[in-house]
Parts: structure tokens; C-alpha cells; sequence
DNA sequence: CGGATGAATCGACGTTCGTCAATGGACTTC
DNA sequence: GAAGTCCATTGACGAACGTCGATTCATCCG
């Protein structure tokens, strides 16, 4: 397959900010798609956890402080992964979470 | 009544950004909260046509472009009033919102 | 007062979401 | 290869959401 697997990125970090122009209908669809991955308090936590720690972090660090179980906690980190927020990495048994910065950047400029 | 009304602004503007710190439960509430206004392309849409207009608008004017009926709009003008994102002021007959650039701005820094 | 108009509320409906227990899949180790 | 460990997937359930038609509320104007 020669085609770029990178669908839902592009689309946001170049459409106008909220603020300069009105918004059509599939800008706002993919906007509101990445602002719902961030529309969960458990999520928001899961996301602060990998972001504030200056590397990378195992899944099974993230169920005992979510509160949540471990399908649970899956399930969360799936919409994160899908939402182009962070990156997943199988080594061996664990799995690492990355965050992606520029990801955060274009979500921060489209309310500007 | 002597309390203030305003219960969700500033807890938002003054919380650390997700970068840098993890979120405790009631931070992320919060916030999970006010993405979650942003979390409907319908209300994006609304949101920008307010944004994007120099002034106020007017609500009659936001049935028509949304594709909407004039009940989902007020519903959805409701959520994002109750967010912070937009101020409501009825004058006579017609209802006119306006934008909050400092709640965009305390978001924005949230992702910051 | 009485009719007209713009917007909010109500009631109902189907859809999506968050959650967990149970299960399955991938990988390591013995 | 058998047992064990970590994580994803499935299935089910109640709660929350988006939507609209009908109604109510607030306001203006004869």
C-alpha cells in the first residue's frame, strides 16, 4: 500500500482558527472528532499522566492511578491513539505511550 | 443572592496545562467538561459563525446556516453559554450571543 | 387586552458513550 | 509446549447525547 496512513492530522493543523472564519462541515466534523477524544475526565487524566512525564509511560502504570479498569483504561487509550494524541509502541509484553506534541499544537491553534 | 455566578471560569484559567503537570480528578472534570461543548461539529459551526463575525449575532441568524431546527440550536447555543465560550443578551425580542475570546484563551492554554 | 413573533422548554426517540466481567491473543519463561 | 503475564476485544448494560415536533414563555405592537 503506497498510501499515507495519516488521514485525520493534516486536514486540522491547516484549517483556519475558530476565530478568523466560519467553519464548514467537515472541518468541524474532524475538529469536534479530536475535541471529544479530550471530552473525558478520565481521558484528560490519562493524557496529563503521559504528557507530564518527561518520556514515555507503561500501560500498566496508567490503571491502578485512573481508578478504572484495565478494559477500561484500554479502551480510553484506543480513542487517544485514534485521535492522533498519542502513539502506542508494543516492546515484548509492554506496551509505551507517547504523547504527540504537534498534535496538541494544532488542536491549541485552531482556538486561537 | 450574594455568590458570585461564574463557578466554572476560573478554575480553568488558573490550572496548570496538561504538559505539565497530571490533572487531579476535579481539574480534569472541569475541563473534560468545557471540550465537551467543543465536542459537536454543530456547535463548532455556531461557535465559529460568532466568532468569525466581528460583533454579535444574532440568534435568528443561526438556524438557517446550521441546517438545524430552531430548537436543536437553542439546546446547543444553551451548552455552549453554560461552557463560558459565549454570553446570551436578550434585548427586546431577539436574543444576541457574543464570544468569549478569554475562555478560548484559557482552553487554548490548557493544551499548552 | 389580544394577536403576533422570537426563543426556550418539554417529551420522546434512536444513537452514542463509559463501564465492567469474561474472554481471547501475543509474548515470555520455564 | 505449557503455564503465566500483559493487553486488546467482546458483549451487555445503564446513562448521556442529538434531534425534532409541540408547547410554553417573553416581548412587542395594534
Amino acid at each position: 500500500m503506497a498510501t499515507r496512513k495519516i488521514p485525520v492530522l493534516d486536514p486540522i493543523a491547516c484549517c483556519t482558527p475558530v476565530r478568523a472564519d466560519a467553519l464548514d462541515e467537515d472541518q468541524a466534523d474532524l475538529l469536534a472528532r479530536s475535541f471529544a477524544a479530550l471530552a473525558d475526565p478520565i481521558r484528560l487524566r490519562l493524557l496529563s499522566f503521559i504528557t507530564s512525564s518527561a518520556r514515555e509511560v507503561c500501560a500498566c502504570d496508567l490503571v491502578e492511578p485512573s481508578g478504572r479498569s484495565q478494559p477500561t483504561v484500554s479502551h480510553h487509550m484506543k480513542i487517544l491513539v485514534d485521535a492522533g494524541l498519542v502513539t502506542r509502541e508494543k516492546r515484548g509484553l509492554w506496551v509505551w505511550y507517547r504523547a504527540v506534541p504537534a498534535r496538541l499544537d494544532a488542536l491549541r491553534a485552531v482556538l486561537a
